[in-house]
DNA sequence: TAGATTGTTAATCGATTAACAATC
DNA sequence: TAGATTGTTAATCGATTAACAATC
């Protein structure tokens, strides 16, 4: 284990996905709140915004240290600063994306991941009738050039959303220009080294889900 | 409780929602084991293939009844049948969508929508350069529209792809049109009726989560 | 029949909830 | 100080894993 500079730290044991999962959410409430002037939340407060128990909210926090004051709540700025730090989003990573279609596009064009600090660095396709073009401010190369990109400017997050056909031989592609991360939306399980992290993104489980509970829960009782 | 005709379905107790999302993916990788002529498959083998034990394929699959064969395996198509049906994709959904920007513009194109049975039945937006325009075979209409064309034309699900800004008041004219389960892409909680469904996809945290794996997790062992 | 594989029950593991002492 | 709210420990709940009897 590796005790950073930063120390507050504390990381004894493996978290759980849950709980990373939730970060993001208490962040961007708290830059909300930050933006609407207020200082100080509860967790009772925070978790009544999110629809989270306060309980859920103090536990997943002490994962990484006490950020809190006792009798007084959490400092909006501080805490958001903190979680910023333990999702490693204070480094500005450096993204590419694989396959320039409608998905390729909206993702290159959503600016909520600029504001997260990623950086798109390079914009892959195949499609001749793609390349060359100018997709949110970004010229679409050659996936021909894409493991040399990768190397030379040193992306380190993969984004694909080729065909599920190609996904594989992308993420091999990625893998040796050196990406270390890899967000897919291709349906398949990838193979990738195992100090390469893959998060698959698969866009037709929510309406799969809203399916099920629109077939089977005839009754009251929906959660969100 | 109803007992619907189907029978087979024995739904004793609530299912969770892990099993819930885990049921398209075997779906799917059964569809591509029709494809490829395969018959028979065990839990073992599909458990391979997916990266999930075999013993939670099976208890996951006994929620809903006993559809395999001891000593043998399970019919492929006749499990695919049996999932389709305990998702609810034999009917064939109406869905339209709010918010006709990239993501709204990428989903409106979304094939495998499509595949899995649901209908795209009104695209809607705000702009007037939007509005008109032939969007995957359909003309984007005004949303001042959308809650008539709802009603009209029996929409069941609606995709919410607006900034967040307007997503609760999208949210308020599609239950007033009558839809009763919304998938919203806004990061905002959505205020609706008990009886109205939501399912929120976050598409940043995705990479927040490879952030966090990247920054804190420099070791070995990285799952997928 | 012997071998294979399911469906089900029991054991384990992990995450959430509850309770409360610490302290601002 | 009294009131409020955190951080932490204990209790509960639920999901996954393991084991195995049933049976094809």
């Amino acid at each position: 284990m590796v005790h950073s500079e930063g120390m507050t730290m504390k990381q004894k044991k493996a978290i759980s996905d849950a709980v990373i999962e939730r970060l993001p959410l208490y962040y961007r409430d708290l830059l909300l709140l930050q933006d609407a002037g207020i200082d100080i939340i509860s967790s009772e407060k925070l978790g009544e915004r999110l629809g989270i128990t306060p309980e859920q909210i103090r536990k997943d926090l002490t994962c990484f240290g006490a950020f809190g004051k006792k009798g007084v709540g959490y400092y909006v700025s501080e805490l958001s600063q903190q979680i910023v730090e333990i999702i490693g989003l204070q480094q500005h990573w450096k993204v590419c994306i694989a396959g320039i279609g409608h998905l390729g596009w909206a993702l290159a064009n959503y600016k909520t991941f600029g504001r997260l600090g990623f950086r798109t660095t390079g914009l892959f396709d195949v499609d001749h009738r793609i390349i060359g073009q100018n997709v949110g401010g970004i010229i679409v190369m050659s996936a021909t050039e894409m493991e040399e990109t990768i190397r030379r400017e040193g992306v380190q997050i993969g984004i694909i959303t080729t065909p599920a056909s190609v996904a594989q031989q992308v993420a091999d592609q990625m893998v040796a220009g050196g990406v270390r991360g890899i967000f897919s939306f291709a349906p398949i399980r990838l193979a990738v080294p195992p100090h390469v992290y893959v998060f698959r993104e698969d866009l037709s489980i929510g309406l799969s889900r809203i399916s099920y509970y629109l077939t089977n829960r005839t009754d009251g009782m929906m959660n969100n």
